[in-house]
DNA sequence: AGAGGTTGCGAAAACGTTTTCGTGTTGAAA
DNA sequence: TTTCAACACGAAAACGTTTTCGCAACCTCT
């Protein structure tokens, strides 16, 4: 077992002091050319590294980058992560990933913890609890110890950072107008309880498109759902209803979920229903028939978070207090689950 | 902007020495109470928490592991995340994960990386490239460094660490075997060139459940794809030869690739093939008709790789050079896509 | 030969901890 | 009063770097 070598027993061995080698190694014409290529040759053949935790602390920076998110089996959350991690490394930075599960308490802890010197700034996404609670203390504190944040996608008015999200109100209209223009009025909606950022906004979204096609909104035809392992019903109520001609929904799993549940009731799709989702997952691409959706590009998403990140962190406290809030465009992917009238 | 507050200041601001002050807050008998209390308030009130860096580069322990996969855009993978964090966090770990995007040289970058002090040890999956190569040096390097590692699923016999698989032979025979012991004789196999670990241990499996039952292996009913975008046409020759009763495919997305173009040449499943996958990932849950698959629980194989590598770590150095290879166990999860003959 | 400049290297501080050891003060025992 | 232990605290080393500064030795001019 080889243990790594340091700067330390390599001036041991060659007799020299500390400082000779570490100037040597990083080319300081202080060093007769002698002695240099002597302590390199050394260093090369004992496969000298720096240690980066020494660097760490001496520098003040770890190069490294904190991601807290509710939970990474969703491929969402995995595409952005995949983003972030592309700018971070063609950057020379990586990246240490914590799940807060939903819970507000784990956010917090790994806050914390990741704050004590682990890392040079964070990108989150907010956990539904503490969306919920709408208490975001810890983000301020981090951020007033001089810790750059980016949250992206579940963000809050309530703290001043930098943000990425997509415009979802607007995806959501352009998603329900696109069903109005193919002739539907009956258009249902599946979204979450309105604690939920981004559920509330393709409400919204979907309430301004009926709106501005003078179309009634009709509360039987919007239903919300708190948890994904009891909507069965409540969405077999709807499609029984057999009310709608169409059904927008805000995630993909609520999309396939109604078709599953169409197919159960003999209503085909899209024959008999249209159906639009949110978020170009596997489950989209891949489900029977392939779904319409608004595809969010996770990717860009976690690539521009990461590029804001490192911009600010290596802008060496110029103290750019001029937060932005970047969205990503989003478009419209129609695949096999929609038809015209 | 409140920046962190280190032993140093609270010393100067109370007029001790550092050594006091660390002390007090470790509860040191060696302070009196009233000195104790005084400190402890004091770093209290300004919020103090040890610097982690700092304490890594003491203890020579960084409560870090490094985690390095193919890819995280994948649900198996992002499963296996999600259950190494799970066992990392209840013992105090955090966890920091690299991408090698399936490149040899990007894994072996990312190992070096991390090698440097920023992690105690890695838990890893191979890259294909890296199968194809079979150029281990990267991780022997590392593990002859002292630095545990632990590979899972994607593993090689030419490295000696701890291990954790599935008997994707065993779990592939059972597959098959379940096939024929509903009556089909005439089953396909869509699998993976044979440098990949995985699928070559399935195909042999595949083999051995015929074998087993006195059927002749048709090797026109066994398919192999190198590239996942470019398999509709291979897939489709099979399901047009109409030869096959039932497909047993070694992932999800082969399975219901096959499925999809069943359904375009008009052949339904399960009434006229039925079909089994590999890995119970979304896209099996969710496609309609749901599929059934060879469950490999991610969450299982995370926490056990994990617990492995955490176990290893904390028995300082005793040098027990006794290496296990732990086996997850499987089940075949039956729905939809599976029927009698 | 003395002044001044260059060259090549080492000592030491700094980053933030923990821990070992030394030391001065106090109190009690002899 | 002397002696010794207990007590309370500080100095310093260590982890592995980088960098500033100081200092010899040598060289080059006058």
């Amino acid at each position: 077992m080889r243990k790594k070598v340091t700067l330390k027993q390599i001036a041991k061995e060659l007799d020299v002091s500390i400082s000779t080698v570490s100037k040597s190694l990083r080319d300081s014409h202080e060093i007769s050319e002698d002695t240099r290529l002597k302590v390199q040759a050394f260093a090369k053949l004992y496969n000298y590294k720096p240690n980066n935790i020494a660097l760490s602390l001496k520098n003040k920076k770890t190069k490294t980058i904190g991601i807290i998110i509710p939970e990474i089996v969703h491929h969402f959350f995995a595409t952005v992560i995949s983003g972030i991690e592309q700018v971070a490394n063609e950057n020379g930075y990586n990246v240490i990933v914590c799940l807060s599960d939903e819970s507000f308490d784990k956010e917090v802890i790994n806050l914390e913890m990741l704050a004590n010197g682990s890392t040079d700034g964070f990108i989150m996404s907010l956990s539904k609890e503490t969306q919920q609670k709408k208490d975001f203390h810890h983000i301020q504190e981090v951020i007033n110890q001089g810790m750059p944040v980016v949250l992206f996608d579940r963000v809050t008015n309530d703290v001043f950072c930098d943000k990425v999200i997509i415009d979802d109100k607007q995806a959501a209209f352009d998603a329900v107008q696109f069903l109005i223009e193919k002739g539907f009025q009956k258009i249902a909606l599946i979204t979450t309880v309105d604690y939920v950022s981004v559920g509330k906004l393709r409400t919204d979204g979907y309430k301004e498109a009926l709106k501005a096609h003078h179309i009634a909104i009709d509360e039987e035809l919007i239903i919300k759902i708190e948890d994904i392992d009891n909507c069965s019903l409540k969405i077999e109520n709807l499609i029984q209803s057999k009310k709608c001609e169409a059904i927008f929904a805000v995630n993909e799993l609520f999309a396939v979920t109604a078709i599953k549940i169409a197919a159960q009731n003999n209503l085909k799709v899209p024959e008999d229903v249209s159906v639009i989702g949110f978020t170009d997952g596997i489950i989209s691409q891949f489900s029977t028939p392939s779904i319409s959706t608004v595809s969010q590009n996770g990717i860009k998403m976690g690539r521009k978070s990461a590029q804001m990140l490192i911009d600010r962190l290596e802008l060496e406290d110029e103290e750019n207090e001029q937060y932005t809030t970047e969205i990503i465009e989003t478009n419209l992917i129609i695949r096999e689950s929609t038809t015209t009238k």
